[in-house]
DNA sequence: CTTGCCTCCGAAAACGTTTTCTGTCACTGT
DNA sequence: ACAGTGACAGAAAACGTTTTCGGAGGCAAG
């Protein structure tokens, strides 16, 4: 038989003080391992703690330590990307003795929505907050802040991210190199340094395979299934359409196969597909999409470990920045083009 | 140029109310919307605090009210499961107020771990908890909890549970009209309510339909990647091997269509595999997988539902269940055996 | 026997709110 | 002119901790 249930008035530090005939002073002591007790003292006032089942009032705590051990991570929504950020955040924060708290902002939520949550919970609910690739790029905070793939034009703030510029070459070499001479683009957020970044790397990638660059093979796909989508299409149905594709995130290449398919074009006999953050269900799908690795969870623990860093010794003068290295993964859904 | 950055003293009401020239108690009323404080000098305060940007401490707040306004969620691990649920619980908090809390256990944890975070966490830094998949059946704590997929034996805790049983039926059903006799089943954690329902579905399904039940044809797959592909082998180098195979959830049925194509067997052709849960993952992969859709993210909406109820009206005497509906989606993993 | 130190422990302040209680003042009705 | 009323605002208590400060007592050294 099970003996859930609940128990309900809160024993609080008093009531274990009085019944151990101590001050609560001494209980304060006792429970956090402080000198000063007896050891006789300790002893029955820890078995009264035990008998009672006191666990003191984490609130109470925080409100005299100023801090609460809780690390807020400001995500968007919960779509593949941050699930696989907050699962290396929470495996290195496993030991730490901090706890997260997940924001999620929402897509219905207006720009700015990061400020707000901000402004309210640090310094006050949190003692440092992780932001997840921020639509905003003014952000004020009294308690340290990483960003992760931060905005464009963020300076003033600790961030870690992938070599996105180095991946998106190597996946345009890639392609290069197996023969592709017309290759698209389907573009990321225009707002984040990591959509930019990329794009940068696949123009020197072109310019450096001496192939020149056309402005009507670049079409924005936002990071979004639906524009990602259209973006696609609209690479697809060009007169003279690309032989291969090169999509800013996994998501978006997701759809260009998905699109091709549609169109009665095959993978990677037709066209070439390559994506980029190789999220699990790029493995999945079929065919399994080449893909430059950014290893999310490994920009999740980052950040964690920065952010932990930050609060141990404080935050320096100068923000700092780490970049993680990418790797490029190939699959099945790149080959040589059909007709060279 | 990026204005990101620290701004470090916190403001306390205490600032606000000299500043203003007003007691910390009116200023209290106005962040609040209290009556009894007159239009002009409400506006004036509201001016300083605008002016300083105050922002009340959640901490201090919490203490005194009695309530954080947090729901916290106790997950063993971030894996496609839970972030389902957890993208369904985020949602349907969104406008209610309160913030989501995540705890991941992580698979080092010990058993019993959920129950350490609640007595920790429970009537001091949560509302409200939401327990996934929980591995012990005693839980206490002092504040409302609602269960997902509940552990065999729990009684005494509001749940949230999906119709395991009927959608067990289903696919089984679905099986013998393609013409099987030869059913498989990968069996999933024998401490979850889920998990055995779903065995039950199975044999009684088999029941049903005047076939024998034969111990041979079940394997424990734990809802484990590696122990689901030792289960997968076992059923498939059989003597009479099945024709097709249950597996109590997608993870499972992933491994299950894996190890089959390492066994040089083709799916649908020489295996029908079906599925439980509907996670996105199992319509990616290739061939899409036949499953039945219990539509995570509602669960974890229904949860959040039940526990803000809970938190509105208080607990009844006698727990809340609620089941929510199952639905078989055929997709490209089934199809007849190939000699009858 | 006094002085001084050390150990153990309790009183009380502090953290930043919310809310109750009380008081002041102006205004109304007689 | 005076009691009664209502609107407004401040003082203070309370929430449950942690920690500083100081006091009491024991013991050693002078």
């Amino acid at each position: 038989m099970s003996t859930i249930g609940r128990t309900d008035a809160r024993i609080t530090i008093d009531d274990v003080a009085s019944r151990a005939g101590v001050s609560i002073a001494t209980v304060s002591r006792v429970v956090n391992g402080r000198y000063g007790v007896s050891a006789a003292t300790a002893s029955r006032v820890q078995r009264v703690i035990d008998e009672m089942g006191y666990e003191s009032n984490l609130v109470a705590r925080s409100m005299r330590s100023q801090e609460t051990r809780i690390i807020a991570v400001l995500v968007c929504g919960i779509e593949p990307f941050s699930a696989e950020l907050l699962k290396g955040a929470a495996d290195e924060l496993e030991h730490s003795g901090y706890s997260l708290m997940i924001f999620s902002g929402g897509r219905s939520g207006t720009a700015g929505w990061e400020q707000r949550y901000l402004s309210q919970v640090s310094g006050t609910f949190a003692d440092g907050t992780i932001l997840v690739a921020p639509t905003v790029v003014d952000v004020e905070a009294s308690h340290p802040v990483v960003a992760v793939d931060p905005h464009l034009g963020v300076a003033n703030l600790a961030t870690v991210v992938a070599e996105n510029y180095d991946g998106a070459r190597a996946a345009v070499e890639h392609l290069v190199s197996l023969g592709h001479r017309h290759i698209g683009f389907v573009a990321g957020r225009a707002d984040l340094e990591s959509a930019r970044r990329r794009e940068a790397g696949y123009r020197d990638g072109l310019a450096a395979a001496g192939l020149e660059f056309d402005p009507r093979l670049i079409a924005v796909g936002e990071f979004q299934e639906e524009a990602a989508a259209n973006a696609a299409r609209t690479l697809l149905t060009l007169p003279d359409r690309p032989t291969a594709i090169f999509a800013a995130n996994d998501e978006s290449a997701i759809q260009v196969v998905r699109v091709a398919a549609e169109l009665g074009l095959s993978v990677p006999e037709d066209l070439s597909v390559v994506g980029f953050d190789n999220i699990p269900e790029s493995a999945l799908v079929e065919p399994p999409i080449t893909t430059v690795d950014q290893s999310i969870q490994s920009l999740g623990r980052e950040a964690v470990r920065l952010l932990l860093q930050l609060l141990r010794d404080g935050e320096p003068a100068t923000p700092e920045h780490r970049t993680l290295p990418t790797r490029l993964v190939v699959r099945k859904s790149t080959g040589s083009p059909r007709r060279l």
